[in-house]
DNA sequence: CCATTAGGTCGATGACTGTCAAACTTGATA
DNA sequence: TATCAAGTTTGACAGTCATCGACCTAATGG
């Protein structure tokens, strides 16, 4: 078979369980913003590996734990690749107009800021930057 | 003369200045998300003071600081009072339909939450509460 | 002038979080 | 089977932040 999804199931939030508190608090990292811009733009799953963040494997699976715990992503695998896609309808019927209105920003934001990476954009927050030595 | 604004001035952002990422940062504390929802559920100056959350004058006095940095609030002396007021225009501008969609998911919170007190909303965040004895 | 009222500033503190490296798991492939 | 590729998990570390108590400032009113 080909593009079947295979086991390692993943703890998926429902609808109705979806809280404004998680789904902030995901948004409010700019990588993360950084990677629901990629999603919203690409409307078609994408692989974890192929987004364009600057961060190691490590802090990337973070992240896209942070975004599906909190309900804003559905991932699945195929293969040894993790498919993922937005869950918008389920955020829209939650919170109308909170996800168009944060994409629409984090758009105009990615387009304003030339920062090759996506992750640079806006400076503030991932403090990491600063850990020059070691 | 009665109501008249005094001196003592603050820092206010300009329009242009406002940052998605301080906006965000600003609207993902319980408290300073409840102080915005009663903000734009009365649509008159509120004195600091009057505003219904559970936290000491000084942790007050920075949840407004940073709203006023943030750009989402206006702050004027009148006497020893300061009122605020939400900068709705000029946030509606930078990012369009953001606060309406954040401010109608914390009424709704609010609303499905009987809390007697805001800042008790949602759980998550705000860890002080742990603080039992001392 | 003194008390009161409204609020701000200053450390200190505890909790959370973003980051990385290293070691591990799992499916595909040679 | 051995190897590789894609992600995950764990532990450590450093920075940020919400919170408080104590003290200070400014305007008002007796």
């Amino acid at each position: 078979m080909a593009t079947e999804t295979t086991g390692r199931i993943n703890d998926h939030v429902a609808a109705e369980d979806i809280a404004l508190q998680g789904v902030l608090e995901a948004l409010v990292d700019p990588v993360r913003r950084s990677i629901v811009r990629q999603l919203a733009d690409a409307e078609r799953d994408i692989a974890c590996g192929t987004f364009d963040i600057n961060v190691t494997r490590s802090t990337s699976a973070h992240h896209f734990k942070v975004l599906r715990r909190a309900g804003i992503i559905r991932q699945h695998y195929v293969g040894t690749v993790k498919l993922n896609s937005l869950r918008r309808a389920d955020l829209d019927r939650a919170y109308p107009g909170l996800l168009d209105a944060v994409i629409d920003a984090a758009r105009r934001e990615a387009a304003a800021e030339p920062g090759r990476d996506a992750s640079s954009a806006q400076g503030r927050r991932s403090p990491a930057v600063s850990r020059s030595s070691r």
